[in-house]
DNA sequence: ATGGTTGTTTAACAA
C-alpha cells in the first residue's frame, strides 16, 4: 500500500500536477494540505476522474485546508481542532484492518522565532504541544499513519545548512525539541528516515524565493510520514517525488511516498 | 543585512 503526502498549495490551480502525481506514484491514498478551497468548491469530478472516487475534504476559503483521497473505499475517521482554531489543518480516515490515517498542516510560525513577540510561532508551539498530547494519548498497539506538512526539519540534513538555519523558523532547537517530544508521545517512526540514512541529505520543499532550484537545492524537509511502533517494520521503502519541483507552476513542495505493508 | 516568489483575493496577508 502506497501513501502520498504533499502540500499542494492550491489544489484548484494544481489539478493538472496532481493527475500527474497520481499516474506517477499511483498512490492508494493521496494526503493534501494547503488546499486553499472551501468544500463546496472542491475540484471533486475531476478528482474522481483521477481514481480517487473517495475523496474526505476539510477546506476552507483561502488558507490552509487538508483531504485525504482514495481509490479503495475508506470512512470518515473524524477530524479535529487544534488551539480552540477551526481552521482546516487535520483530518482523519479509516483505512480499514482497524488502521488510521492522520493528515496534518501544522502552523508555519512566521518569521521571529520568539512566541513572546510573534503570536504566530506562539500558535505553532502550542499547536504542537497538543498533537503531542493528542499522540500520548493513542493506545501503543494501536495502528495508525500519520502524514503531511509538519513545517519543521529537525535533523541536520533536513536542510541544506544546519549552521545557517539554526536561528530561522522550521529548524530552531525549540521546535525540533516539540517535533521530537510529539514523535516520542507514541513512539511515532519516522518513515522516511527509516529508509533513508540520517547522514543523507533529503528535502520535501524549496522555497519560491530561491530562483536557483535544483541548482543550489537549498531545500529542508519539512513533510513527513510518521507510523506507529506496531507498523514500523512494515514500512518497505519511502521517499520524496523531486521530480514535481521541477514542473511548471510548482508547488513549493515535492511529494512524499511511503510503501506500508498492510 | 536585505530581499528574494507565489497564491488567494484584490491590498494585504500568509507562506
Amino acid at each position: 500500500m502506497r501513501i502520498v503526502s504533499w502540500n499542494i498549495n492550491s489544489v484548484r490551480l494544481r489539478i493538472d500536477a496532481l493527475k500527474k502525481v497520481a499516474d506517477a506514484l499511483q498512490p492508494d491514498f493521496l494526503c493534501l494540505q494547503e488546499t486553499k478551497t472551501q468544500d463546496s468548491e472542491f475540484p471533486t469530478a475531476d478528482i474522481t476522474e483521477a481514481g480517487f472516487a473517495q475523496q474526505l475534504v476539510r477546506g476552507m476559503k483561502g488558507y490552509n485546508g487538508v483531504a485525504i483521497l482514495s481509490s479503495a473505499e475508506i470512512s470518515d475517521g473524524g477530524s479535529r481542532n487544534w488551539c480552540a482554531r477551526e481552521d482546516c489543518r487535520h483530518i482523519a480516515a479509516d483505512i480499514g484492518g482497524k488502521t488510521y490515517l492522520h493528515n496534518f498542516y501544522v502552523p508555519a510560525g512566521g518569521d521571529e522565532p520568539n512566541p513572546k513577540v510573534n503570536e504566530k510561532f506562539a500558535h505553532k508551539l502550542s499547536f504542537l504541544k497538543e498533537a503531542t498530547d493528542w499522540s500520548a494519548k493513542l493506545p501503543k498497539q494501536s495502528r495508525n499513519i500519520m502524514v503531511g506538512d509538519l513545517n519543521i526539519a529537525p535533523l541536520e540534513n533536513d536542510v541544506w545548512s544546519h549552521k545557517q538555519l539554526v536561528k530561522v523558523v522550521s529548524h530552531t532547537p525549540v521546535e525540533v525539541k516539540a517535533l521530537d517530544a510529539w514523535r516520542a508521545a507514541h513512539g511515532w517512526v519516522d518513515a522516511i528516515r527509516a529508509v533513508v540514512p540520517e547522514n543523507e541529505k533529503i528535502y520535501s520543499w524549496w522555497s519560491y524565493r530561491n530562483r536557483s532550484w535544483p541548482g543550489s537545492d537549498k531545500g529542508r524537509r519539512l513533510d513527513h510520514i510518521w507510523v506507529s511502533p506496531a507498523l514500523a517494520a512494515k514500512v518497505t521503502d519511502a521517499g520524496v517525488y523531486r521530480d514535481a519541483r521541477g514542473w511548471e507552476k510548482p508547488s513549493d513542495h515535492a511529494p512524499i511516498w511511503a510503501d506500508i505493508d498492510i
